[in-house]
DNA sequence: AGCGGTTTTTGGATCGTTCCAATTACGAGT
DNA sequence: ACTCGTAATTGGAACGATCCAAAAACCGCT
């Protein structure tokens, strides 16, 4: 930077008013000074920046699992956001791994972040966030919420979700609806179960805990739980997943030994990520809308860079989305 | 850091001793010190490290579009070799757009990255890497090579992979092959493509240009590029789609005409993205093995890290992995 | 020319670390 | 007790930016 100064016969805090694009100076001094910058090819350093001025420009994203569409499509979306809002967007994944978690946040935390959107991981302790919220970084956590932390969150309105997808395939008539995939122990299973569950105790229909089978999130989650399922004494004929790519694995499971989804198996999914649509037959599902719950996390993460310290717990819509892997004729609505 | 001097009654330069596990600290001593940071609650300031110390222990993925699972599956698979050599990987995602990946590469040599490893996005130029070379900073990329660009590179045997697979189909009695998605500017397109045009040339079958049809390189890629495909007067029997996506897209087109893919009409995929062998019926496709390539890229960047400076250009191995959407009987193997 | 006010520019202190050369502490051998 | 070599510790000068208070340059008026 004294480089700069002195090739554009300017003081070196002179350069860094430039730099930071201040309004104090003169054009005709901007100019010269730009162009020195160029002839000597010069790279700012963030580094040496942040050490002064706490206020860093950059984001973390910590995401849960990265190999999952959804959670993909949802780091694309938060992304896009922050870019407009002249931060620069960085993608961790942790492999639903808590201890994996931990170094990521602390990682970014000696890097100097700006605030953070996490997807906790499974299994996350809920003084994770404890050290980056004391220290005033702004902590988002989205899609799951690891309750005891005292940071925001974003998070669908699962519970509604579940109970909506149940009440719709107890209108076609089902009577026996499985839950499958999921982890038991984790913040989303228990509550759009808990939808399920609701929908079906109003329909006076009792639930049996045989037919919640859980497993990996993930196509196998799905292929195995419809095995049992369908292994049953008394099977069901139809099944909530977990989320879409356990339903994914449950339509390729039906196929598999001969049945037809939507005919003689309905199954429902949970996210209605972009592959949905594609899914042969289409799946119905339950769409959480992951841009537009990304795009209020960041919202809500900039919110409190900018001072804002309410801690939010926002909750996102959803609503289901009838296509036919349920076996709903189109005239059906939700 | 003075604080924790203080504290555990000790000089600074200390302190960074034993942040840094030097062997020159007495183990007491180091016990002392480690304990003033637990009741402190220190944070390391990387940034302030990287000032004085030039290597830095962060590295970044650049990649060109995070939503398509096979970039998703590399860059999983990428993180996980740069964490257990000690390094933090951040991935930014450039959706396929030169200007953001400008700025994403400018973000990161701000923040002073040990190394690079970028899949370059469709028409980056061939200066885009020209400042970080320059200045040292290893940069290798992945999956597809600018040409003219001075940087190493890690990719897969693409023509191979597509003669392979256009072999197979002609192996199988096809003699109208199709060529579809992908756009036909990038380099994957022109080394795929090469590979099928020199398979249909050897074997005394010429090409015909209306064959190939380009198009994005996603699901609606391969469902338009199928359509118009079929509207052919003389239509094809078979399709090498440019990427797994493509075929996906394809397989789901194939539905909604009341076509079985593998009896009706058979289809080839490239890349071998988990959901391939999920799909309906399973994909056949050309494997690039996501994994190794991506280890290889980051092992690659870590030797210039250790100073070998060689620039490396290498090949990755491919091959055929039948399944049933070709139309193979699985005694045929390729 | 001198004055007050506004716009630009500037030197030095500072952020939290690492590096280096110098210092001190320790043990063993005479 | 003294010296020597090694092990452990230390103070101060960097690194490259920002911030602040002060200085300089410029302007229009008298």
């Amino acid at each position: 930077m004294i480089d700069i100064a002195r090739h554009a016969g300017v003081s070196k805090s002179t350069v860094s008013l430039v730099l930071r694009s201040s309004p104090l100076v003169k054009a005709e001094t901007r100019r010269l000074v730009e162009r020195a910058i160029d002839d000597l090819g010069y790279v700012y350093n963030r580094g040496a920046a942040n050490l002064r001025q706490a206020r860093s420009n950059m984001v973390g994203m910590v995401i849960n699992d990265l190999a999952n569409p959804f959670f993909a499509e949802l780091a694309v979306g938060i992304e896009r956001v922050f870019q407009g809002a002249g931060y620069v967007p960085f993608i961790a994944n942790t492999a639903e791994n808590p201890l994996r978690q931990a170094e990521v946040l602390r990682a970014l935390r000696e890097q100097g972040v700006a605030g953070l959107i996490v997807c906790p991981s499974r299994g996350t302790p809920s003084d994770a966030f404890k050290g980056l919220v004391a220290d005033g970084v702004p902590v988002v956590q989205a899609m799951r919420r690891v309750d005891g932390a005292r940071a925001a969150s974003i998070v669908p309105d699962n519970r509604r979700g579940g109970r909506q997808a149940t009440e719709h395939l107890l209108a076609l008539g089902h009577r026996r609806i499985a839950f499958l995939g999921g982890y038991r122990d984790t913040f989303a299973h228990a509550e759009r179960s808990g939808g399920y569950r609701q929908a079906l105790e109003a329909a006076g229909i009792g639930v049996d805990p045989a037919l919640i089978i859980d497993g990996p999130p993930n196509r196998d989650g799905g292929e195995t739980g419809l095995a049992r399922a369908l292994a049953l004494p008394n099977a069901p004929t139809a099944a909530l997943c977990f989320n879409d790519v356990v339903a994914f694995g449950v339509l390729a499971g039906l196929r598999q030994r001969g049945l037809t989804p939507g005919v003689d198996f309905a199954v429902v999914g949970f996210d209605d990520v972009a592959d949905a649509r594609h899914a042969s037959p289409p799946l119905t599902t339950v769409a959480v809308d992951s841009f537009a719950l990304g795009e209020r996390a960041a919202q809500t993460m900039l919110r409190m860079v900018h001072g804002d310290a309410t801690p939010v717990e926002g909750i996102g819509d959803v609503h289901l989305v009838v296509r036919e892997s349920c076996g709903a004729g189109m005239e059906q609505a939700a």
